[in-house]
DNA sequence: ATTAATGCGGTAAAATATTACCGCAATTTT
DNA sequence: AAAATTGCGGTAATATTTTACCGCATTAAT
């Protein structure tokens, strides 16, 4: 599959990483301390500019305490031409 | 959050894994044709033996022509020693 | 009985993620 | 107005994933 297409779904997730911080009301560096990631890393991950781990992820949810995959609820099709 | 938490996911997520894989009645080697990934490393993912990427998961994904999410769909819920 | 396919463990090298910082411009709080 | 907070870009060092193989024991097909 082209890489074009697993960073749209990388952008899709980081903007739902944002929205779910700015639901709980959290800057950056509060969210830092929940999850121990550096905010700097988390603001590269809400722009979909990092290619982040498993690990990541579930650091992640469990920050916001919800299950992995609303991290993932965000509309999204496979297009053809994603693997041409 | 320990990390015998991330590893406990990172099972349940292999499981789907392979879940799928079979539902397709393909083999290890078939599938690593179907998303270019090594048919020993789907092996060690679907054990939850290897703390997959971003672009890995989406990758997979892809070959199944399911929504990212799908893979994650599997009972789960954050306990409070996870996070002591 | 042979042959082919399968799952899976191991590995060295290469590629990449992650950490742990600094700094700054812009916004918000006091 | 001064002080604090915020988002975010950059970076060097470290840790980790990922690749691309080999081989082998077991199962399935011919």
């Amino acid at each position: 599959m082209k890489n074009k297409y697993k960073e749209e779904v990388l952008v899709l997730f980081g903007k739902k990483v944002k929205e779910l911080r700015l639901k709980k009301k959290l800057s950056l560096r509060a969210l830092e301390k929940e999850c121990d990631i550096d905010n700097s890393y988390i603001s590269k991950i809400e722009h979909g500019k990092a290619n982040i781990g498993f690990h990541t992820i579930v650091e992640l949810a469990g920050a916001f305490k919800v299950h992995p995959k609303e991290l993932f609820n965000f509309e999204h099709e496979w297009k053809d031409e994603a693997f041409m």
